[in-house]
DNA sequence: AAAATAGACGTTTTT
DNA sequence: CGTCTATTTT
C-alpha cells in the first residue's frame, strides 16, 4: 500500500480504505449518497489492475439488473474490456446460472421453467381446490391464495422445508406469533406445491435461491468448483438479503471468506419480501474479525435535506448509529404542501396539478431539464392523477415499474407457448394455452385429461399425447387434442433443430426470432388477439403491437448476445442465444430493453414508487401522499397493531423498534425517499382523498413531525368550495392545517 | 363451449 | 370507480 494508484485519488479516505481492503471479510456501512457504487467500482478496478486478479474470479451481486449493468459500464471505463470477465448479476440470476450448470445433480432439467407470481398463484390455487379441497375464492378472507403463497414464500426464504414448516405450525411458532388457520393450510399446501413444481420441471423465484443453497450444501464438488472460480465476492444492498441469500453468500465465500458486503441498515425496505436487516447488523458476528468501514460523508444532498433525513431516521432505534454529513451548502428549505378540495375537485387532483405546474415553473426559472425531476409515491395507484396532470400540462414523463410488459396477456400467452415448446412438462403454461386460441378443448375435456394424468402419475402433456386412451373423452374432443399435440410437436421439432443449428455455430439464416414468428403465424396469435378485442379496433391494434414488440425483444436479445461474443480463448463463460436464456431474462429482468431505451432519454420527468427509487438520485424530488394510511401504509399500521396486541396478550413488552417493526420499515422508506433529493425536496399531502366513489378525510403522516420544523417552509394550497358544504370542508381543512402546524411547533 | 351479464372485490412495495 | 370473476344464458 506504499503507493496508491492515481485513479484511487478520486476516493475519500473511507472509500479508499474499503476499496483497498480486498482480503477477508469486510463490512461497509454506507450511508445514502456516500458513494458506495463508486467505491465498489474502484475496488473491482483495483483488484484487476493492481492486484492482478483475474477478472473472472470476481463476483459482484447487486439487487437489480439495472444496477449490475450500470456497474459493469462504469468498471469498463476504468479497466477497459477486461471488465467483461467480471460476473455482475443479481442473486436470482446467479442462482439461475448455477442451476442451469449444475441443477441436474438435484434432478432439475437444464431447461427448467421459472414460474412468475401469477403462475405460482395458479399452481397453488389448483392444489387448494384439487388436492386440499378448500374453496379458493379470491378475496375470501380465510382462503386467499395470495396469503398462502406469501406464507410459503416466507418459509422458502428462510430455508424452512415443508417438514419443518409442518412442525413449526404444529408447535404454533409461526413468525413468533401463534399459528392460525392460514399457516395450517399453507403447511398443507407447501409440500404439494413443491411436488408440482418438480413434476413440471419448474422453479419459482424463491427456488432460484433455495435450490442453489441445497446444491452447494449437498455437493462438495460443486462447492469447490465455485470456490476455485470466484475468489472475490461483493454483495451490494446487503441489508436487503433474506435468509437464503445470506446462506448463499456464505457458501460461495467459502473458506477464503473474501467477502465484502455493502449496505445501509437504514435503507432496508424489503422486509415484506423476507429481507432481514439483522443480516447486516450481525455481519461481524457471522464473520469474526471482519473489517468495518463506515461511510457517512454524503456527496449528494444539501445539508437541510440531510438534517431532515437524520431527524426522521433517528426515531428508529434498532440501527447502527450513523449521521450523514456533507460539505454541500444548506440549500433551500424543504417545501411542505397541503391540499384541500378546490372547486369541487378532489384534493389529490389539485395536488397533482400543483406539482405539474411547479415542475414547469422551476424548469423554466432554473434552466433545468425534465429529467431533473422525480415524483415519488408509496403505491403505484398514486401515479394516476400525477400522470393525468403531467399529460394535461404537456410535460414528458415516464412511469417506472408498475405492471410489467410481460404481465400483459398477449405477451404472457406467447411466453407460455415458448415455455411449453422448451419444457412440455410445464403444466401451468400448458393449461394456459391449451385452449387459446379457442380450439374446442373445454373444461370437461381438460378435467378428464388431468384426472388421467394424475392417476398414473405423469405429465399432463404425456397424457394428451395418448388422448385416445383417456376415458370419457369423445371423438371430437380427442381430435381437437390430437391436433393440438401435433402442432406442438411440429413446433418443438422445428425449435430443436433451430436451437441445434445455433448451438453448433451453423450460421444459417435460422434464428430464434424466425422460429417465434413462425409460431405466431401458425397459431394465428395475432388473429386471436384481435378477436379478444373485437369491440375496439384501436385496442386490438395496440395489443397486436405489444405482441410484435415482444417478438422484437427476442430479436434484440439474439443480436446482443452475438454482439457480446468474446474472443475464442475466453468463450467458456459465454453461450450462444437460446430460448432458455431468453425466457430466463424475461422472467428475471423486467424488460430491460424498454428500460434501456427510456434511461437513454434524460428529458423525462420520472414517476415511481419509493421502493424503485432506491439507489437513484434527482435534483428535485417530490414525495406525494404524506398521509397516515399511505405512508405509513394502512397495511403496516394494521400489522403493527396486531403485533402490539399479541405482545400485550402475552404480557410482553412490545418492542416497537425491532428491525421487524412494520412502522420502522415505513419510516426507512420515507428516509430513502428524502435522501434521493440533491437540491430541493417537496413533500405534499392531502386533507381529503377520493377513494372509490367517496371522499375520505386524511391525517397528515406521523413522519412529518419528525422533521425539524426550522427546515421546513409550509404552504397551504386549496381554498374554495367542495362537494361537501363549505363549512364542513373549511372545518376539515382547518383541522388538518391546525394539526400540521401544531406538529411543527412541537417537533 | 362461448358469450353475456351480474357481481364482487379490492388497493404495497418486486426479484 | 373500474377491473377482474363468477354465474347464467344461449
Amino acid at each position: 500500500m506504499s503507493h496508491v494508484p492515481q485513479y484511487l485519488h478520486d476516493l475519500n479516505p473511507e472509500q479508499r480504505q474499503a476499496a483497498l481492503a480486498t482480503e477477508g471479510p469486510v463490512l461497509v456501512l454506507a450511508g445514502a449518497g456516500s458513494g458506495k457504487t463508486r467505491m465498489l467500482i474502484h475496488r473491482i478496478a483495483y483488484l484487476i489492475r493492481d492486484r492482478k486478479v483475474d477478472p473472472r474470479s470476481i463476483l459482484a451481486v447487486t439487487f437489480t439488473n439495472k444496477a449490475a449493468t450500470e456497474m459493469r459500464e462504469r468498471v469498463a471505463k476504468i479497466v477497459g474490456k477486461e471488465a467483461r470477465g467480471v460476473i455482475l448479476s443479481t442473486f436470482h440470476s446467479l442462482g439461475a446460472r448455477i442451476l442451469r450448470d449444475h441443477g441436474q445433480r438435484i434432478g432439475l432439467p437444464r431447461d427448467f421453467s421459472i414460474y412468475p407470481t401469477g403462475d405460482q398463484l395458479a399452481a397453488i390455487k389448483r392444489i387448494m381446490t384439487e388436492e386440499v379441497h378448500v374453496t379458493a375464492t379470491k378475496g375470501d378472507d380465510v382462503y386467499d391464495v395470495k396469503r398462502v403463497l406469501h406464507q410459503i414464500s416466507d418459509w422458502k426464504n428462510r430455508l424452512v422445508t415443508p417438514d419443518e414448516a409442518r412442525r413449526e405450525v404444529a408447535e404454533g411458532d409461526v413468525k413468533g406469533n401463534r399459528s392460525d388457520d392460514y399457516a395450517v393450510l399453507a403447511a398443507d399446501v407447501y409440500p404439494r406445491y413443491e411436488q408440482s413444481l418438480r413434476a413440471a420441471g419448474a422453479t419459482d423465484f424463491d427456488d432460484l435461491l433455495l435450490l442453489p443453497v441445497q446444491l452447494l450444501r449437498e455437493h462438495a464438488e460443486v462447492r469447490e468448483r465455485m470456490w476455485k472460480r470466484w475468489r472475490y465476492l461483493m454483495v451490494d444492498e446487503y441489508q436487503d438479503t433474506n435468509g437464503a441469500q445470506l446462506e448463499m453468500a456464505r457458501l460461495l465465500a467459502g473458506p477464503l471468506k473474501n467477502l465484502c458486503v455493502v449496505g445501509d441498515d437504514d435503507q432496508s425496505i424489503y422486509g415484506w419480501r423476507g429481507a432481514d436487516a439483522t443480516n447486516i447488523l450481525d455481519f461481524e458476528r457471522h464473520y469474526p474479525g471482519a473489517r468495518v468501514i463506515v461511510m457517512e460523508e454524503n456527496y449528494r444532498s444539501t445539508q437541510r435535506i440531510l438534517d431532515a433525513a437524520n431527524g426522521v431516521i433517528a426515531n428508529n432505534t434498532a440501527r447502527k448509529a450513523k449521521r450523514l454529513r456533507t460539505g454541500n451548502g444548506p440549500g433551500p428549505k424543504i417545501d411542505l404542501w397541503t391540499f384541500g378540495e378546490e372547486n369541487s375537485r378532489a384534493a389529490d387532483e389539485v395536488e397533482a396539478e400543483m406539482i405539474a405546474s411547479e415542475i414547469g415553473v422551476r424548469r423554466f426559472r432554473e434552466q433545468l431539464g425534465w429529467g431533473d425531476f422525480a415524483v415519488l409515491y408509496r403505491t403505484n395507484l398514486q401515479a394516476k392523477p400525477i400522470e393525468e396532470q403531467l399529460r394535461a400540462a404537456n410535460i414528458p414523463y415516464r412511469v417506472v415499474g408498475g405492471q410489467s410488459f410481460f404481465d400483459r396477456k398477449e405477451v404472457a400467452d406467447l411466453v407460455a407457448y415458448l415455455r411449453v415448446v422448451l419444457n412440455p412438462k410445464d403444466e401451468v403454461a400448458l393449461r394456459r394455452i391449451v385452449n387459446y386460441p379457442v380450439r374446442g378443448i373445454g373444461r370437461t375435456t381438460l378435467l378428464r385429461l388431468v384426472e388421467a394424468a394424475r392417476a398414473v402419475p405423469q405429465p399432463l402433456y404425456q397424457t394428451m399425447k395418448a388422448v385416445e386412451q383417456v376415458d370419457g373423452v369423445n371423438r371430437a374432443q380427442a381430435e381437437a387434442v390430437r391436433a393440438f399435440v401435433e402442432t406442438m410437436e411440429e413446433l418443438r421439432m422445428e425449435f430443436q433443430s433451430t436451437q441445434a443449428a445455433i448451438d453448433h455455430g451453423v450460421t444459417t439464416n435460422r434464428t430464434l426470432v424466425g422460429f417465434a414468428r413462425e409460431l405466431v403465424k401458425r397459431l394465428r396469435l395475432e388473429e386471436a388477439v384481435r378477436a379478444d378485442n373485437a369491440k375496439s379496433e384501436r385496442a386490438a391494434e395496440v395489443r397486436v403491437d405489444i405482441l410484435r414488440d415482444f417478438v422484437a425483444s427476442l430479436e434484440r436479445y439474439e443480436e446482443r448476445t452475438w454482439a457480446s461474443r468474446p474472443p475464442p480463448d475466453e468463450e467458456d463463460d459465454w453461450d450462444p442465444p437460446s430460448l432458455r436464456g431468453f425466457l430466463e431474462r424475461v422472467s428475471l429482468t423486467d424488460d430491460d430493453d424498454r428500460k434501456d431505451r427510456e434511461d437513454d432519454n434524460p428529458e423525462l420527468v420520472t414517476l415511481m414508487t419509493l421502493h424503485s427509487a432506491k439507489g437513484l438520485e434527482f435534483s428535485h424530488v417530490f414525495i406525494v401522499g404524506l398521509e397516515e394510511e399511505i405512508l405509513p401504509h394502512s397495511r403496516s399500521m394494521k400489522a403493527a397493531d396486531a403485533a402490539q396486541s399479541e405482545a400485550e396478550e402475552a404480557w410482553e413488552q412490545f418492542d416497537s423498534n425491532g428491525s421487524g417493526d412494520p412502522i420502522a420499515e415505513e419510516r426507512r422508506l420515507f428516509y430513502v425517499g428524502i435522501t434521493r433529493a440533491r437540491h430541493r425536496l417537496t413533500l405534499s399531502g392531502c386533507a381529503t382523498r377520493r377513494q372509490r366513489d367517496n371522499v375520505s378525510v386524511r391525517q397528515p403522516s406521523r413522519f412529518l413531525k419528525e422533521i425539524p420544523p426550522e427546515l421546513v417552509e409550509q404552504r397551504n394550497a386549496g381554498t374554495g368550495v367542495t362537494s361537501l358544504t363549505q363549512e364542513e370542508s373549511k372545518e376539515l381543512k382547518t383541522n388538518f392545517f391546525a394539526q400540521m402546524k401544531s406538529m411543527l411547533a412541537n417537533g
